[in-house]
DNA sequence: ATGAAAGCGCTAACAG
DNA sequence: CTGTTAGCGCTTTCAT
């Protein structure tokens, strides 16, 4: 038989290396980008790899170096605007790092599903883990040998390789809450989220610590299924309370729900019952009333937590970079107002 | 020295072999669920993998095999209910294949960067890809060698094995403008989102279409980028026109803006007015008036796709199983009503 | 129904 | 600065 003649096969390292005339670890080194190459060389290789329109496998680079440069996510399987947002966020945040992104979500986030989830991540090859915000309930039960990302809780795996960042949801819970104290109301209300939800329980406590700062009542909190269905039930209840000048909800779609439930039922939101929401979805800048919302920093908290993330990958055994402080953004639009018998 | 000793390392497929007395070759038999395996010999096997806590390595499998068991999207950089939903659902629906999922996301939808994503993801190692409601300029030029779904968009590799399944977003639209013509408009206005997008001009389509089949007058159309903010200023300008009984818009968000012109600009929805947004997300029930819209049958293309998708991979050449027509749900609420002033 | 040998395409460790 | 050798952990032939 006569060479090799056949169809242009998909080129491999060695085809560029021949190209090149070099070896094939040179290829791999121009590729990886890494030091003493000399700068013809690296030319050479990078001219031969791309007439042949070479392209890296990643499969076998995986295998022989141990390291996949893929993270993965365990996203939660809801379309909400948060999550929505944090996954977009993530999503940068991760190939700015030069990394690839997988992503498996669960139904619930439940330990469970969370085990499985994360299971079916190191099974694929992964270098690192997010787990994007978790619900409370019990311990995830995996062995993980990589670092993982709790976004938004605290880490449920106790592994010395578990980092967490967070939305600094407390401090912006505490920010909406002092938003309606300052105004003049005497307490605030809070529907929050399922409880079994950390982001749910952070909004609490800065509700929580809010008030407590400046010796006001707690009422009683409502709990919601981050749906506006669901705030609109609580809002019939809330309603029906006259005591209730003020709600700080622990989502924009829930503020919603409930407003429409106290339109209802008669109370006039702003001129009888302040309401602040959760999130910053811009689009309620656009409904009667517009809502007064506290923005979350999605790309802060991804990109914080990402380079924590990443450091915990590529420098296991150093110093961590310090946690920057997430920014606080109320967004004051019309759904918040003085108290109706503001005592003047 | 005696024995192995030492810590225990990752286990690999040769540990599950000797530890259930049996070849290498027969562990991949089972954990690949091939035939010819004794039922015995099977369970054996899977005990000992259970026991030693093996995980299969993928990056192994995908080297030898050329398979990767994996499945790219690219997606788009942005959160909104409509694109975020979709996303859900095609995790889902490729989860339900038995392959994982691998993301990138372009910010805007071009060509180019289309192509940038694609060869990402081909470098990653996928064996598909899903092109998710891309936007209309160029042909993406990019070697492809597996098959690539365009989801909500025509083929824009004209390659063979490209595939096309949508959300019927031109029936969708039919549907939304019919609804207001059964209602009584003379003529319905529309309000599309950026005409680059695929998206965008087949809902174009279906309100044309509507339109012409009863040989109603065509108003010029309105062009929005789906944001809240650009239905406001679409919704300043057709405030002024008192032609404007009923407007038919391509995205719940900019509805929402659009009514809220509209309402600043006296002209009550829907007394004055009919409005009819398209996603379907359920918040908008809760606010006022409710919005008329109709449901994007998101969960019904991704899986339509991905069954087109998944054959493509697995027996490329057979007959490709019939594409399912979308279901067309049109949800009636508040926004929409007959014009102002009916000859009765 | 099961096993032995070969090799997927790359990077690691060591030479030079 | 560059090349050589070995081997990552699995699946593929092809025997048996």
């Amino acid at each position: 038989m006569v060479g090799g003649g056949g169809s242009p096969a998909v080129p491999r390292s060695a085809d560029v290396a021949q190209l090149a005339g070099v070896s094939r670890k040179t290829v791999s080194r121009v590729l990886n980008n890494e030091p003493y190459v000399s700068d013809a060389v690296r030319q050479r290789v990078l001219e031969a790899a791309e007439e042949l329109g070479y392209r890296l496998n990643n499969a076998a680079r995986a295998l022989a170096s141990g390291r996949t440069r893929s993270i993965g996510v365990v996203a939660l399987g809801t379309a909400g605007y948060g999550t929505a947002s944090l996954l977009v966020a993530i999503e940068k945040a991760v190939r700015d790092s030069g990394y690839a992104l997988r992503v498996v979500s669960t139904l619930d986030g439940e330990p469970d599903d969370i085990a499985r989830a994360v299971d079916s991540l190191l099974e694929q090859g992964v270098d690192g883990i997010i787990v994007s915000e978790p619900v409370i309930e019990g311990e995830v039960s995996v062995r993980v040998d990589v670092p993982v990302l709790f976004l938004g809780a605290p880490s449920a795996f106790g592994g010395p390789r578990a980092v967490t960042a967070g939305v600094g949801a407390d401090l912006l819970a505490r920010a909406a809450t002092d938003h309606l104290l300052d105004l003049g109301h005497q307490t605030v209300h809070h529907l929050a989220g399922p409880l079994r939800w950390y982001a749910a329980r952070d909004r609490v406590e800065g509700w929580r610590a809010a008030l407590a700062a400046r010796g006001r009542h707690q009422p009683p909190l409502v709990e919601g299924d981050w749906s506006a269905d669901s705030g609109y039930l609580a809002g019939r209840e809330l309603a029906a309370d006259p005591e209730v000048t003020a709600v700080f909800v622990s989502g924009d779609d829930m503020a919603i729900g409930l407003i429409h439930a106290l339109t209802e039922a008669g109370r006039r939101v702003p001129h009888d019952v302040s309401v602040v929401g959760f999130d910053g979805n811009p689009v309620f800048a656009h409904v009667t009333p517009p809502l007064t919302t506290v923005r979350q920093p999605f790309d802060a908290a991804a990109g914080d937590g990402l380079r924590l993330l990443v450091h915990a990958i590529e420098k296991p055994d150093t110093q961590m970079p310090p946690a920057s402080d997430p920014p606080v953004e109320l967004v004051v639009r019309g759904s918040t107002a003085p108290p109706p018998s503001s005592p003047s």
